[in-house]
Formats: structure tokens, sequence, C-alpha cells
RNA sequence: GCCCUCAUCGUCUAACGGUUAGGACAGUAGAUUCUCAUUCUAUAAAUCGGAGUUCGAUUCUCCGUGAGGGCACCA
């Protein structure tokens, strides 16, 4: 048996969307599960549409989300490795050429107002199309059968001459494709449903070319959820962007990992996998035969999963590379012992990195915002200004040199008056915070320290009387 | 219109032809923690319809229906 070869072959004419990374996705995990190579190609024959700015997204999206291609351009952009290039069809066209020539030299094309046609074998006849609303030339013959990998025998009548090089000497997708997929020595080609239909076009020329066709397996699409409307994702739907969870600061395995169940499972429950493992798993056989419909709330939930289990100088670097990108980073990473310190009691509470700014705020400026609503509940309930003048009376002597012994003050001060934490913890947030949410008080008192703490308490009693 | 593919909770999915049809996300209700989030427990929620094969069908076959894709000198 031969190594398995197979390629991701996106064009740089948009944005790299989660359609296109779930087919680079399943070809990648079947190379890394079976050992086999993972070729990047690039099919930028579409001069008009191409742009290099598209092409380096393709480069970082997939880097980022860590698959490695083993052939192809360097992921730089200069240069490329592997023996079967050029891997930009724009570098390509000697190659196309060579293979017209055997094409026509076979009475497999011929001429026609200024393009080149593959010639389909059979009886001819002719027949109104009354999708394209003219008279169309029709050949008699046999079915091509499709054997695919997911989806068992698929049978489909090709029966017209197509264009392989347009009047202007460029070759078409049709062509380029099965050559590069003959040169390149592909054996597998894993690609979405949407190409079904085009494959008995491929399987012809690679007939035509005296070439066995390799395996082929088509993986379902994604759909948008139901709230996005009806038909698979475009890059105009929310969330079909791998840019957007880059600059959301997604934790790309989270993406991988949501990806990977998109079509496919384990066998099992389990659904949060090292991407070892599910390179181990992966198979195509196990490969789902039914669309999904994309779930923002279900990656959003991943990403979460991902988020509370990084180690703390993991979760550190992504939380400083976010900030960094904010207008607040020179505050927020001037001390990085403070930084630190506020990172990681905001870890296990939020729900992405996205979030940090927000959550973390008061801890990096005395002018945060308050929360009218939680403002408004917290002073209808018992007695806050009481309270306030309470605590106000009892930090300055307080212990703030650990979690507990902060606890412990707030305590005593609800015993002696014959109350409870509970009583002190609401009213202090929302002076301290200006808000209901965040790590415990405590913590907050601890690490904002007694003077501000203090002069915060103060200004809100002051800003109620 | 023609061709191809698909069909289990709202969504992603599991179930050698024999299960009380399972899990996860999203709901809902509780519990826990100083708030929030997490976590935990409970709960609601599905085999598209009709024939057939079979002792027995989510599973196999056919017909409907629905969904998706394709039908270019785009890729």
């Amino acid at each position: 048996m031969s190594q398995v070869r197979v390629r991701f072959a996106p064009s740089p004419t948009g944005f790299f969307h989660i359609g296109s990374a779930r087919t680079a996705l399943f070809n990648w995990l079947y190379a890394r599960h079976t050992g086999g190579k993972f070729i990047l190609r690039i099919e930028d024959t579409d001069q008009a549409r191409n742009s290099e700015e598209f092409l380096r997204l393709i480069y970082d999206s997939l880097t980022w989300l860590g698959m490695d291609w083993d052939e192809g351009p360097n992921p730089n952009g200069i240069g490329e490795r592997g023996d079967f290039g050029p891997y930009r069809q724009s570098q390509r066209a000697d190659i196309y050429k060579k293979y017209l020539q055997q094409l026509l030299d076979a009475g497999r094309a011929y001429e026609k107002d200024g393009a080149v046609w593959f010639k389909m074998l059979g009886e001819r006849y002719k027949v109104y199309d009354d999708h394209r609303k003219k008279e169309v030339e029709r050949v008699k013959a046999a079915p091509v059968v499709i054997d695919d990998q997911i989806r068992g025998k698929v049978e489909r009548a090709e029966d017209e001459d197509f264009v392989i090089f347009r009047s202007d000497g460029n070759p078409v997708f049709h062509f380029v494709n099965v050559v590069d997929d003959i040169t390149m020595k592909i054996s597998h080609i894993i690609r979405g449903e949407d190409h079904l239909s085009n494959t008995s076009k491929h399987v012809r020329l690679y007939e035509g070319f005296g070439v066995t066709p390799p395996v082929f397996a088509h993986i379902p699409l994604i759909l948008k959820s139901p709230e996005m409307g009806q038909g698979k994702m475009s890059k105009r739907d929310k969330g079909a962007l791998i840019e957007e969870y880059r600059q959301r600061y997604f934790l790309p395995e989270a993406i991988v990992n949501y990806l990977s169940l998109l079509g496919w499972n384990p066998g099992d429950d389990r659904e949060k996998m090292p991407v070892a493992e599910i390179v181990r798993l992966f198979d195509l056989p196990a490969v789902n035969q039914s669309n999904a419909k994309f779930d923002g709330k279900k990656l959003a939930h991943m990403n979460m999963v991902y988020l509370l289990e990084q180690p703390a100088d993991r979760f550190l670097a992504l939380a400083k590379n976010y900030f960094q990108a904010q207008a607040t980073a020179q505050t927020v990473l001037a001390n990085e012992v403070y930084f630190r310190e506020i990172m990681l009691l905001a870890q296990p509470k939020i729900k992405g990195i996205e979030e940090l700014a927000a959550y973390t705020a008061y801890f990096f400026a005395e002018d945060f915002s308050v929360d009218a609503k939680v403002k408004e509940k917290v002073m209808a309930k018992g007695d806050p200004k009481a309270r306030l003048a309470e605590l106000i009376a009892a930090v300055p002597t307080a212990d703030f040199s650990s979690d507990a012994t902060v606890e412990d003050a707030i305590k005593q001060l609800a015993a002696a008056k014959g109350l409870g934490f509970g009583d002190y913890q609401a009213v202090a947030r929302l002076a301290v915070t200006g808000t209901n949410a965040g790590p415990s008080i405590t913590a907050i008192f601890r690490v904002l320290g007694k003077e501000r703490v203090l002069a915060r308490l103060q200004k809100f009693l002051a800003g109620i009387q």
C-alpha cells in the first residue's frame, strides 16, 4: 500500500472560513492518522479575484490552528518545500500546457470559440436545456461510478463536453485540479460534498489521461444555524470566519476540537479531546454523511472549557497578548506581579479571553462604571449606608495580608453587629467594583489594598448621602 | 426543470435488526460557594410520513415529503 498523500487546495479569493478550515482539518487529521503527507496547494488561477493578503491569511490561519503542512509554500510565504512543486497553480502553466497537449494528441480535447473543450466519448444528440435556456449537445455514455469512502458507490452521468482552457488561455478548475492531483501523486481527495457533482467530470479527466483516479471522500457541509437562516455557511454569516475567532482570542485547540466533531465522532460519548487523541481515532469511514448546522454556543462552551484548564503560564501569555492590543495596555501591563494576580483571579470566572478587559477594569482604574440596575437592587436591601460606614470604620485596623485575614475581619464585624458576611459583601462589592459579579470580595480587598478600598468605600458612601 | 446527496431531541450526535432510544450544547428547576461564573443534581425534549421484508425496524427495501449541493470560459 503506497503512502497516503492528501491535499488542501484553497483559493486566496476571500477570508478563510470555517468550512475551509474543517476541510483542511479532516485532510490533516487523515494524513497524521495514517502517517501520510499533508500538502498545501494554492489554487490561484482566478487572477481577477486573488490577493496576496488572502494568501497570507491562509498560511496564518492554518498555522494558528496547528495544521502544519509537509509540502507546499512555506508558512512565511517565502519559497516552498516538497518534490512535486510548484505548489501555486499560477506557477504551473508549463505543466498544464504539457497535459493539455497530451489530451489534444489523444483526440480527447478540441478547440471551439477560442476555448479548449474536453471531449466525452459516446453517441451525440442535441437537446434543449431549460436551465440554461439553450440547445446543448449531449453524449450517451455509461454513468461514472464514484467509489466514495464516506458515501459508498455514487453514480452520475457525465454527458456534456466541458471547457478545460478558457479563451483567455487560462486553464479552468476541473483541469488544473486533476492535473495537479495526478502530478502531486494525491492518493485521497477529501473535500466538501459540494464537489460531488464535479467528481464525475474529474473521473472522466483521469480516464482521459489514462490514470486511475484517487480515492474520494466527500465530507458533509457545514450549514447555517437555524437562527442564521438556511443553506450552507457563507462568508457573510456571523461566526463564519476563522479570523473572527482569532481576533476574539479563542483558543485554536478549542476550535479544532469543535470542528472535528462536526461530521465525525470518536465512537463514544467523549467530546473534549486533545488533538493527538483525535488524530489517533480519526478515520474516513467514521465520517457522517449528513450536513451539520453550525452552533456558535457550543463552540463558545468548548472554548470556555479549554480556557479553564489552561496552566497559569499559558493563560497569562494569552492574557498579555490580548491586553497588548487594548487601549489600556500600558496601565494594565505596568506591574507584572499585580497583573498576574488579577489574571489568575479572573481565569476561572470568564468564558473567553475577550471578556478580560471589562471583567478586570476596576483593578486598573478608579473611574470604573457602576451598574445602575445592580446599584438599585443592592441599595434596596437592608441598610447599605450603615454597612458601608461600619466597613469604613473597620478597614483601617483590618489585616489585609491574606484572603483569610480579610474574611476574618469582615466576619468579626458582622458578628459584632449580629449580621452575616453577606450583609457586607454585596454593598462592599458594589462600592469597590461597581458591579455584582467578580472574584471573591476578600481577594478583591486584598489585591486592591487598604488605601484604595477605603477611598472607594468613602467615595461611594459620599455619593449616596 | 434536470442530476447528486442526506434525514434520531431546538442543535451536534450515539445506539451487531432486540436498549426504559444514550451523551453533549442550549432551555427549565433546585443545591453549593460572600456575588457572579464554574461545579453538582433533577427535568423537559427526537427516530419525517406511508407501504414492504422480518417473530421483531431508528437500523434493510421502495414511494412520498423535507433539507442540502450541483447544473459557468468561478473555484
